[in-house]
Parts: structure tokens; C-alpha cells; sequence
DNA sequence: ATTTTAATGCAACTAAGTTGCAAATATATA
DNA sequence: TATATATTTGCAACTTAGTTGCATTAAAAT
């Protein structure tokens, strides 16, 4: 289930991922909110978020978990599915608003899939 | 650097991957050969069978790490870069010999990617 | 204002992977 | 073949990301 109460908690991460338009790593908005927020609130917060369509995850370099906001979707569908960027140089990491299609597989079903580009943005060229 | 040495702890290694045409993590590894290998070793000859293009290693769901034997990759280039599909049912996690064309990108250069795509193998569908 | 129920903080834990170092085992040299 | 040298191994201890149980706190309902 995902978020029930209006508590202040939840207020900052809010106000934390409204501040930037990149993509945030758990870790990184558990040091970020150190000083205001217990890590375990800030993972739980973040599965409800996630539960509730606002946020989306994905793993990075490393496999650590990175959220961002999601664009269109509902507790009931998460619709919003696309590539994500991680620099290589700053290591920041955002949202693609393209689609990689995927091709039909021979003796397999595909039902989700993740596709994470490397490189350099634009600052780190 | 690669392998240097011709130990019994490689051959038993080797050994394992010749048994098997899927992927294996890390962990399951670990598992199967612990009455004969330590973890840092099965950890260490990893590194350098990926080191040497012998094997390449991507992340799974959740992020844990699995191997894979490469074809055609050398200890300077490896070029065997393909999606990997992991089933949902039985966790059985497979390279699949086709190539997803990533997109040239506006504002980035794109130097690496990785696919992960999730579904149904033919045995659990 | 009081009760109910969810959210929080804390400490302790788990799981995957890494590191330092002494002991063991390959390989090179004599 | 025996010895020296250098790599590999095992072990224990550590790190890092994330999770769990439980008592306390804070929303919301009554």
C-alpha cells in the first residue's frame, strides 16, 4: 500500500525531488537528508511513492537504485516505461523520453525489460 | 590482470561453466562449488576470466551479478555485447544473440548499454 | 480531547561483495 | 629433481546497500 498520511516525512522528500530534475540514488537522498530523515524512513517513503506511481526505480552502475518522478502513472499502472542515462564523467542520471523497441523473442515471452545507457552528457563532453 | 597460473581452483571453475549453456550468478556459484572453493576465490577468478574475455558479466534483476561465457572477445576488445532475458518463474537468466539498437541521442554520447529484459522461458510459460 | 492506526527512529540484522595477510601451490631457475 | 620466487588461495574481518522488529511518535478519526 502506498501512501496514507500527509506526514511532514513525506513533505521533504517531496520538496527534494521537486529541487532537481534528474533522477535521485537512494543512497545519495539518505546522505542528502541525513540530518532530517532515518534511511529507513527515506526507503520506505520511497516504496510507497513507487506504489503509488508518482516515483519509478531502476538500478544504475553497480545495480544501486535510483528513483525518479514518473510522468503518467497510476497505483494501478506504471505506463511510463523508458531508457535511462547515467554519465559516465558526473555521474548523473536521467530520464530518456524515447522508446527502444523490443523485438519479438523466439521461445520466450518478453513482459518488462531495462535498458540503461552509459556515456557523457553534455556538461561532461 | 587475467589468469596466469593453471590451478586446480580454475579448472573447477571452467569446469562449471562448460556444464552449463546458461548464465550463472555470482552467488549461485558460490553455493555450488562451496566445498571445494573459498568466495574471494570464486570472486577473484571471475574478475580474471572477465579480464581475460572469457566471460563478460552484466547485472540480474535486483542487481545481483551474474557470468556468462563470451564468444568471440579478447583480452583487449570485448564486442560481445548483447541483451540478456531473465524468466520470471525459474529465474533462469540467458544472453539472447540479437542486437537492440540504441538510438543516437541529442545532448549525449551514448558509449555503453545494457538490456535486461524480463518474461517467460519456454519451460514456464 | 481521546482513541485509533499509521509512520518514524533506532538498533540490529542480512546479503553481496571486498580487503589484508599468512599459508599453500604453481612455475621458473639452478 | 630440488630450491627459489611469485602467484593464488583461504580465512576472518570489513564494507555497503538495503531490511526487519519493535517501541515511540504523530496523523487522522471519533
Amino acid at each position: 500500500m502506498g501512501i496514507l498520511r500527509k506526514t511532514q516525512s513525506l513533505a521533504v522528500m517531496l520538496a527534494e525531488f521537486d529541487k532537481s530534475s534528474h533522477a535521485i540514488s537512494a543512497i545519495d537522498l539518505i546522505r542528502r537528508l541525513s540530518n532530517k530523515l532515518n534511511k529507513t524512513t527515506v526507503y520506505r517513503i520511497l516504496d510507497k511513492l513507487e506504489d503509488d506511481g508518482l516515483l519509478h526505480s531502476f538500478l544504475g552502475k553497480n545495480g544501486i537504485k535510483w528513483y525518479a518522478k514518473c510522468n503518467g502513472c497510476s497505483k494501478t499502472a506504471h505506463t511510463d516505461v523508458h531508457p535511462h542515462f547515467q554519465c559516465i564523467g558526473c555521474g548523473q542520471v536521467d530520464c530518456l523520453a524515447i522508446q527502444i523497441p523490443i523485438p519479438e523473442l523466439t521461445n520466450r515471452t518478453a513482459l518488462m525489460s531495462s535498458v540503461l545507457i552509459q556515456g557523457k552528457c553534455q556538461n561532461c563532453l
